[in-house]
RNA sequence: GGUCCUGUAGCUCAACUGGAUAGAGCAUCGCCCUUCUAAGGCGACGGUUCGGGGUUCGAGUCCCUGCGGGAUCACCA
């Protein structure tokens, strides 16, 4: 909150008090910022207390007006307008707000850190037998902001990931690689390993449609195989052990790949192949406890009615876990790995919304007290026009390709606008990742994550009007006025006290000063996508004040000091803001 | 069928969690580079906030109801 925001509702509830002789609730005042159209700078809405002043708005924000002038030196005038009190705000709190903002340089709306609890945030979890794609970046994106956010926002954070290395899906790729590869490696074939072993996925899944003909779809001879090769797996036979180990090793080194370039990382990897018998030794302590039920027949039911869920299986008769059971036990080994874990934070997608419902009361019922307070960064899905990707139909846009083409278009649109001739060859390919994947990832994390995203392979994704290519380019015009400033270190502008700011710088940097309460909200929301629009709105204000408010130009010395501590404030909370998103910010561009 | 999410300009999205005349971008049409980077700025056009009720000083926002879109309710993962 504004530090204005805090005296004034304080001055609102002394001030009911003296007059009507009652005060307020704090959640009854609301200050906001005055509308252009009207004078002032801060607006305190009078409707609510009408009941206990017993008089029209009108009576009731002049008398409110009075006393709040009288009583705060930082209120110079009042103006009534229907139901609301508009406020001026004095210029020395305008320069002081600047002052201390700008001092604080690039630590500006930044929490001290781990100043609150330690969170672990969970994203990418991808299975090992595909490439990533188009939905893995936005899933990677929004697990890695969150966790920066929360970072910023004062928490301790552990990023992680569950790799899902075991199972079905990569007996299959196995299966299809001794049968039809040949022996190929990603070095004999120049595949990335996620490619290749993606490629041995798909061509069992062919083989297997070609004999679902002759044998049905559950007696297919390569079928039988793999189910063959899981059991064996299973029993952990060396053979089957050291090639799933290759293969795996395969996808590890395209995937690292792939992350490194989108700029993500994790503190620690778990490895379903790891985890996955640990669960079913919680169930049946939950069995003991009487907190789950043991069938008949063997099997392990939880009983959520209660919660208005339902019963749910959690241990198969024949004693095998289900997704369920090893997610009970990787939740229960981070907590204990990390024992002042407060919570976890789930990056999945929405699909599975109910699974982590029941995840979380589960935890609960078997004592683990941080369930409650865990949750769910559920997400929704990335479509194209024709609707969802489906690989069947060869509409999954590849992670690889999709930044790369991005690098290109970065490239193409620079050519085409004339802006390479100052930026040194080497400096280029940089450039054109960080104008590129910057569109991407501001393109992915400017919608609610709830939201599904409609993406168009065909109409690429823009560079120009609210995009992250124009933050970019509105931040390098701000580093540039720093430049030719020969400012090297902002934090020790000085800001005159008596400088008078006008309207629009006045709410430009009411805008930016809303940079640290936007973190905590979006962090508290697990939202990046209140980041990514303040960048938006601090930079389309910063824009449009830059068009005709001259900095370096300006004669006033006192005035020129505050523009150029606006613009350095600007850039720097943009910098950060960006960063938060993943995108970082060229310097020339 | 039950539960959850969602519906705002032609398109893609906002709206400080109940506040003033619902705002941006794209697209379309004008204007602005001898001025700190024009990947920019200014203006015009564009709305029954899916429909219907209700709550109150005040509703895109809350409640009820209908309609459309999505997800989910497996001894799958």
């Amino acid at each position: 909150m504004l530090r204005i925001d805090e005296i004034l509702t304080s001055a609102v509830q002394t001030g009911c008090s003296e007059l009507f002789t009652s005060t307020p609730e704090i959640t009854q005042i609301s200050v906001q910022q005055t509308r252009p159209e009207f004078k002032g700078e801060r607006t305190v809405v009078v409707f609510p207390f009408t009941r206990l002043s017993r008089k029209t708005p009108e009576e009731t924000g002049t008398l409110l007006g009075e006393y709040i002038v009288e009583n705060c030196e930082d209120v110079t005038s009042f103006q009534v307008v229907k139901g609301f009190l508009n406020l001026s705000i004095s210029d020395s709190y305008w320069a002081s707000e600047l002052q201390e903002a700008v001092t604080c340089g690039a630590e500006f709306g930044l929490q001290p850190e781990s100043s609150k609890p330690q969170i672990m945030v969970e994203y990418s979890s991808p299975n090992t037998n595909k490439p990533l794609h188009l939905g893995h970046l936005r899933n990677n994106f929004l697990g890695f902001s969150v966790a920066e956010i929360l970072k910023a926002a004062g928490h301790s954070v552990v990023k992680v990931q569950i790799i899902n290395d075991r199972g079905i899906h990569i007996c299959k790729s196995m299966v299809a690689w001794i049968k039809f590869g040949n022996g190929e490696t990603p070095e004999s074939s120049g595949l990335k390993g996620d490619k290749l072993v993606g490629k041995y996925y798909v061509a069992f899944d062919k083989a297997y449609k070609a004999e679902i003909a002759e044998h049905g779809e559950n007696s297919a001879p390569i079928l039988l195989e793999a189910r063959e090769m899981l059991h064996k797996w299973e029993a952990g036979d060396s053979e089957v052990r050291a090639l799933w180990s290759k293969m795996n090793g395969w996808v590890y080194d395209g995937f690292d790949a792939t992350y490194t370039e989108m700029g993500v990382d994790f503190n620690k990897l778990y490895y379903e192949s790891d985890t996955y018998l640990i669960g079913k030794v919680q169930v049946e302590k939950g069995v003991s406890s009487g907190a789950f039920k043991k069938r008949e027949d063997g099997s392990v039911w939880v009983d959520l009615t209660d919660s208005g869920l339902d019963e749910k299986l959690l241990l198969r008769k024949d004693g095998t876990a289900v997704y369920m059971t090893q997610d009970i036990g990787t939740a229960i080994l981070r907590f204990e790995d990390f024992p002042a874990l407060d919570r976890q934070v789930y990056t999945v997608g929405n699909e599975q919304e109910y699974h982590f419902k029941v995840l979380f009361e589960i935890l609960g019922k078997l004592g683990v007290e941080q369930g409650e307070r865990c949750h769910h960064l559920s997400y929704g899905m990335v479509e194209l026009p024709e609707g969802k990707m489906k690989s069947r139909e060869g509409t999954v846009v590849d992670a690889d390709d999709l930044l790369q083409e991005m690098r290109e278009t970065a490239e193409a649109v620079a050519v085409e606008a004339g802006k390479l001739d100052n930026i040194p060859e080497a400096d280029r390919p940089e450039l054109f990742k960080q104008v590129g994947y910057g569109a991407l990832k501001y393109f992915l994390l400017r919608v609610d994550p709830k939201k599904s995203i409609m993406f168009d392979p065909k109409g690429s994704i823009d560079f120009i009007g609210n995009t992250g290519p124009y933050i970019q380019f509105n931040y390098v015009r701000s580093r540039s006025v720093l430049r030719n400033a020969s400012i090297k270190d902002s934090t020790t502008l000085k800001i005159s006290q008596s400088v008078t700011l006008d309207d629009t710088e006045k709410a430009l940097l009411m805008t930016v000063l809303s940079l640290p309460d936007v973190i905590e909200e979006a962090g508290k929301l697990y939202d990046p996508s209140l980041v990514a629009n303040l960048c938006y709105d601090i930079t389309k204000s910063y824009s449009s004040w830059y068009q005709d408010h001259p900095i370096l130009k300006e004669e006033n010395e006192e005035l020129r000091d505050a523009r150029l501590a606006i613009c350095a404030l600007c850039s720097s909370a943009v910098k950060t803001g960006m960063s938060l998103l993943g995108v970082s910010m060229p310097e020339r561009m």
